[in-house]
DNA sequence: AATAATTGCTTGTACATACAAATATAAATG
DNA sequence: CATTTATATTTGTATGTACAAGCAATTATT
């Protein structure tokens, strides 16, 4: 009876999958000295330089507060500046930040084939995307 | 490019919704004066009094350290008792525990039509059982 | 029975994330 | 142009969860 109510929680099961799927993550990234979510943001300033603190924290779906955090962490890490612009605060990478780019694409390959390689790879895939578009429906409509 | 990394990374992905899901627990279970995973961990003792701990901890996925910080908490709201039985700690509520049992089951139930209104009923119930089952494949095997 | 190994729990510490309030800059309105 | 409002960021603080090391009690081995 307990255990429905815990399989059929959406609370429940989704902080579970967060808490296995975390712990997978960091455990490949740990190669790179970064945490995932560090990674990626990483990864977002790769694609666009210069891009805003606001549209990172857009992108991540984290709050301001979270993405100044994660920044600062990385700008003593040496591998991010920041530069501000009317209110804005404009990121990049340092070259030792640009250094680590093959680095965590591997770590990030490698990751998605070790749930890939347990889910199969279509399905693994059409979860993270059905995740998405689930997190879009709960987030968006108030 | 990089929406793509986000869309289809399974841990971005399961973090995001479990951050958008803990947020509706709580706010959903805030009338309890409870944190949604204090309320469930009420529901399990409410099932089994003199439940164990450990089986807590299974039940709920959490380490025993969580379970250790989660329970102490409720016993000095004066919700839960614990008593030792050789090396086992067997947990039980108290009259004060036991009273929010009704509140606690409007919370659940008003959390999950909240996301069940929003996602559909069967498209809701049936994420959150495969997203167990996804957890346990994740895990189990390794 | 005495020592070793296992098991369950606790404690110190750490990390990721968030909220609320404060600050700083820019835009809009009178 | 002065004042209000909106926007982006930061700071202080809090919460949930975990790991590693330690403690305590039980079980196994010799």
């Amino acid at each position: 009876m307990l255990n429905n109510y815990l399989q059929e929680c959406l609370y429940f099961t989704a902080n579970r999958l967060s808490r296995v799927m975390t712990k997978m993550a960091e455990d490949e990234f740990a190669v790179s000295g970064l945490s995932p979510t560090s990674a990626f943001l990483l990864m977002a300033v790769y694609e666009k330089d210069g891009i805003s603190q606001k549209e990172l924290g857009e992108l991540l779906h984290l709050q301001p507060s979270t993405m100044t955090r994660l920044i600062e962490k990385l700008i003593i890490k040496g591998l991010l500046t920041s530069r501000i612009d009317g209110r804005l605060s404009l990121i990049s990478a340092t070259e030792k930040g640009k250094a680590l780019e093959g680095t965590i694409h591997e770590c990030w390959m490698s990751l998605r084939k070790r749930y890939t390689t347990l889910l199969g790879e279509k399905e693994g895939d059409e979860l993270s995307l059905h995740l998405f578009t689930v997190s879009d429906r709960l987030e968006n409509k108030e």
